[in-house]
DNA sequence: ACATCACGGATTTTT
DNA sequence: TCCGTGATGT
């Protein structure tokens, strides 16, 4: 193959970022400025020109779309790099044929060795091969074929702990707050006793022991939960030193996509990975390994997953240089913009300049300016609506190229979606709302899935329990209480209970013959694990459960819809099965728990999106609409006291203007029905922010000119502050102490920002760390 | 085992 | 207003 890639198309930032061998590597990633481009020409660079083995390449990403586009981009640029040495010329001008095998041959040599994933799958992955050789603090222990929790499985197990084994009222301890509780402790890499630790009042020690009764659990159901599937491979590297070189050293490149995204546990991941557990801000071992990693801090919109950006930011403190940005070699910024016009462009510039937190940056226009912004004041949130639809029906009029799948609609919660459908179906307008209900969550897929997760892992009595009766084998619940009662009290596996034909027979009753019936089936299949392919064993259990037939005799509209269901999860077993070289249950169960959707078509269907803005990251439309724009909805009313929420509130604005490549409408209502009330509305603070001479509106006073109370005073304040060197406002330094009116006494473990413009995290005891802008908000120092 | 009703709660959600 | 949950009745 031929030594060189040709990065001539690519501008200078790009260009440095594809063509870095070793060493660490910050990319500062404006939106729409080609990153995805600067992940895959770099491992082509990698491969191609550094000889590296594409096995010693880590590509970790946070969704499976993300993954999949990169892997296809990388193989189709092997392919044309091939073509192009082979035949002298690019892969398009060569017969399909020869496409397909050139592409077959570089799966087979290339990508096929690449380890491109989401930090869920790649886990999940290193776990098959060591889980077997980790123990955790308490002993707990679990096996390769071990389970994988959904968030729903996650709840109902914690709610099961709270009322029945604990005996707690679930009004105090919610067992949704109490799961999320868990899940953020597992996001910090605490384990249930470095949780007790922290606790000093009673409800955080009830937490500590749900949770620890939480993890016994899961390893008594040989299962984990998502959050595990980081923290587990985290700790077993910190605990196994064998296991961490081998990994370490197969790992040599490392790159991460949107960095900014990473919670504690997955940076703690890709630190142990990359320095072998040295201390990472000393680790100098750099030849012939890197670590790469692409994010954009204005971005950052999943802090209320754990997601901290402040990993991002503190990348050159960590790994770089920790030179000024204009001398660094170990961060480089791509800032020009190929998606939106100039307007748009600058309007996201403008507001975006209102966040502290941030590393500077401006997204350069490579485009024309484009049409100004519109701004549309709607009386209620049916105006709004109507304002949408029939700007679709215009611009689709005046634009034969804009058919409807060019259009989005982006709001800021899902309620919000009513009125636009309610106007879209009353015009006709073909639409599809991203996000809904997944495909994994439909009961019927749920059960299909728990048949196959029982019959991989026998301990797995959550899935037992889950298809025990469905479809009805007479097994009530009766029966099952008194089966499960038998086998805590004996402390074994239900499956030892139910596999036990005299247990079966003295416990169970008149129901016995349909335990032993269930039973069965389990077993027989559970034989030929090792001996039949997935979708025989899927095919074989639907049949003998009954499953199928039991949907057929229903004969309802709704039983049609779920044999569909079942029909297409058939099809993503045999799918997966040819895309795979190991076609087994265990592989395809990974892959089923982690997937998000199906449907990952739906680019040729035509049709107006209509999605979250969260859902919108990383999509690009060329008309937006974002509407909503009002206070308490967006910024949203639980994130207007916290200035670090409401800066991600801004970001979260951001990243919808930035969806937009030519045209932008931005709407807001002055009343809206909200939880069946109508309640008047204001402009959202957000507006004010965006520079006016860029907005068309339908109203003159659209943008007030002046803000209701408590922002005016917010706002006040902080230019106040900016032009009053004010005695110690911005003189902080790490380890200083202060009292926060709300949070009270805390230690400040980072500063962020330079001159004017600066903000603390903040450490309190018991409450975790706060970002704080000192301008913004009342503390005081404590000396 | 299933239908029915009253009640409370209602950002965002990559895996 | 609307949806999911849990208690109640047949």
């Amino acid at each position: 193959m031929s030594q060189t890639l040709d990065i001539s198309h690519l501008n200078s930032s790009q260009r440095r970022a594809v063509e870095h061998y070793c060493g660490p590597l910050l990319v500062v990633a404006g939106a729409g400025s080609g990153k995805t481009r600067a992940l895959t020409y770099r491992i082509a660079n990698l491969v191609l020109n550094h000889r590296v083995d594409p096995e010693n390449i880590l590509a970790v990403t946070f969704t499976n779309k993300a993954a999949r586009e990169m892997k296809e981009r990388i193989e189709k640029l092997f392919a044309d790099q091939k073509a192009r040495s082979d035949f002298g010329k690019p892969l398009d001008a060569l017969s399909p044929i020869e496409q397909t095998r050139l592409r077959s041959y570089v799966y087979k040599n290339i990508t096929k060795e690449l380890w491109i994933g989401t930090f869920h799958a790649l886990c999940a992955r290193i776990l098959r091969f060591d889980i077997e050789k980790y123990q955790d603090g308490s002993g707990r222990k679990w096996t390769r074929n071990f389970s994988i929790f959904d968030e729903s499985d996650a709840q109902s197990l914690v709610k099961e702990i709270v009322t029945q084994k604990l005996n707690l009222d679930d009004k105090k301890f919610d067992p949704k707050s109490v799961r999320y509780a868990i899940s953020n402790a597992k996001n910090k890499s605490l384990s249930p006793q470095d949780l007790e630790k922290d606790q000093s009042n009673f409800r955080g020690r009830v937490i500590a022991n749900v949770y620890s009764m939480y993890q016994d659990t899961l390893s008594a159901n040989n299962a984990l939960d998502f959050d595990d599937l980081i923290l587990t491979p985290v700790q077993l590297l910190k605990q196994n030193e064998q296991v961490r070189a081998y990994w370490h050293k197969r790992f040599r490149h490392v790159l991460v996509d949107e960095y900014q995204d990473t919670n504690r546990t997955q940076y703690d991941l890709i630190s142990l990975l990359v320095t072998n557990g040295e201390n990472s801000n000393t680790f100098n071992e750099w030849e012939y390994r890197s670590v790469f990693v692409v994010g954009d801090a204005d971005q950052s919109i999943y802090s209320f997953r754990a997601a901290d950006f402040t990993i991002l930011m503190g990348f050159q403190d960590d790994f770089g240089d920790r030179l000024h940005d204009d001398d660094t070699r170990t961060m480089v910024k791509l800032e020009e913009n190929y998606r939106s016009t100039r307007n748009i462009l600058e309007v996201a510039n403008q507001l975006i300049d209102n966040n502290t937190e941030r590393i500077d940056k401006v997204l350069k226009p490579t485009r024309g300016e484009g049409e100004p912004i519109f701004l549309y004041r709607a009386d209620d949130e049916t105006s709004e609506a109507e304002f949408v639809t029939n700007q679709i029906r215009q611009l689709e009029a005046k634009h034969p190229e804009l058919h409807h799948g060019k259009f989005a609609i982006l709001y800021r919660t899902n309620a919000q979606s009513r009125a636009m459908e309610d106007s879209l179906v009353k015009l006709q307008i073909p639409y599809k709302v991203v996000g809904g209900l997944r495909f994994y969550d439909r009961k019927e897929i749920k059960d299909v899935l728990g048949y196959l997760r029982a019959i991989a892992n026998p301990f797995d009595t959550i899935s037992l329990l889950r298809v025990i009766n469905t479809p009805r084998r007479g097994i009530g619940k009766t029966t099952i209480d008194s089966l499960v009662k038998a086998s805590q009290e004996l402390s074994i596996p239900l499956w030892e209970i139910l596999s036990d034909e005299t247990s079966v027979k003295s416990l169970a009753g008149r129901s016995a013959k349909g335990v032993l019936q269930f039973a069965q089936i389990i077993q027989k299949w559970r034989q030929e694990l090792d001996a039949c392919s997935a979708s025989e064993i899927a095919q074989g259990v639907l049949e003998d459960s009954g499953y199928v037939a039991d949907l057929r005799n229903q004969g309802t509209d709704e039983a049609t819809d779920r044999l569909e269901n079942v029909q297409e999860l058939y099809n993503a077993v045999l799918q997966f099965e040819e895309n795979n070289d190991d076609p087994s249950l265990l592989g395809f169960l990974a892959s089923a728990s982690l997937a998000s959707d199906l449907d990952n078509l739906g680019e040729e269907d035509q049709k107006v999106s209509l999605m979250t803005l969260h859902s919108s990251k990383g999509l690009e439309f060329p008309v937006v609409f974002l509407i909503g724009l009002e206070q308490g909805l967006f910024p949203n009313y639980r994130s207007m006291e916290d200035p670090a929420a409401l800066e991600e509130e801004r970001r979260l604005c951001y990243v919808g203007i930035t969806r937009a490549q030519e045209r932008l409408f931005i709407s807001y209502a002055r009343e809206r029905r909200l939880y069946g009330t109508r309640e008047p509305a204001s402009p959202s603070l957000f507006l004010a922010e965006l520079p006016r001479e860029l907005l068309n509106s339908n109203v003159a006073a659209a943008i007030p000119n002046k803000w209701t109370k408590p922002i005016s005073e917010i706002r006040r304040n902080k230019s106040e502050s900016r032009n009053m060197p004010n005695s110690h406002a911005n003189d902080w330094s790490v380890g200083d102490r202060l009292i926060h009116k709300a949070y009270g006494e805390g230690e400040v473990v980072r500063i962020f920002g330079a001159g004017n413009k600066i903000c603390l995290a903040v450490k309190f005891p018991g409450l975790g760390q706060k970002i704080i802008d000192p301008k913004m908000t009342p503390i005081r120092r404590e000396d």
